[in-house]
DNA sequence: GCCAACGTTGGC
DNA sequence: GCCAACGTTGGC
């Protein structure tokens, strides 16, 4: 498949919001503690440079909040090496490192979220990942036309315009 | 706060 | 290798 490819992180934003990476250096943070085997894969292998993230937020109001840009590919989580980090995993070392993360650098905050309600009514949107029942993927892979589509319900309502 | 869905663990 | 028990995620 083509470059770039599109994805979705969710965060809960009580952990890591949006705004905290506005706020980062270069807005630009690394996506760490992602514990689960198959996101793992998402960030070691499959994810790469330039490829753009729509950033997600869970639980309390949950829905998309803004855009990224991957600046840097799988590289091994450090906090999993970390005693004091709580995402610490005794099985993960740096012969051998077992959990990955990824840079990303924020491009855009949507001026209103898009919540996952809204989403919903979308017919474009029916196939998302996001929407299925019962998925909890934190890193999971978005198409193309998806993509697109949440950039132009971002953009095009008034009150949604785009805050770069 | 509830609880369904899911992933992981560990006994056998 | 099966599967029950358990812990976690995350929408509602």
């Amino acid at each position: 498949m083509g470059r770039p490819r599109h994805w979705l992180f969710k965060s809960d934003p009580e952990e890591f919001s949006v705004e905290d990476l506005k706020a980062a250096p270069g807005r630009t943070a690394c996506w760490d503690g992602v514990r689960n085997y198959q996101a793992r894969n998402f960030l070691r292998e499959e994810i790469g440079e330039g490829d753009r993230v729509l950033f997600y937020h869970s639980r309390r109001r949950p829905s998309i909040v803004g855009v990224a840009r991957v600046v840097r590919a799988g590289y091994p989580d450090h906090t999993a090496m970390d005693p004091q980090n709580p995402h610490f995993d005794p099985r993960s070392t740096p012969e051998n490192p077992l959990w990955y993360m990824v840079d990303i650098r924020l491009e855009a905050v949507f001026k209103e979220p898009l919540p996952l309600s809204l989403l919903r009514t979308i017919p474009e949107l029916k196939t998302m990942a996001l929407l299925r029942k019962g998925n909890r993927l934190s890193v999971q892979p978005v198409t193309p036309k998806e993509f697109e589509m949440i950039l132009l319900l971002a953009r095009n309502t008034p009150e949604r315009t785009v805050e770069r």
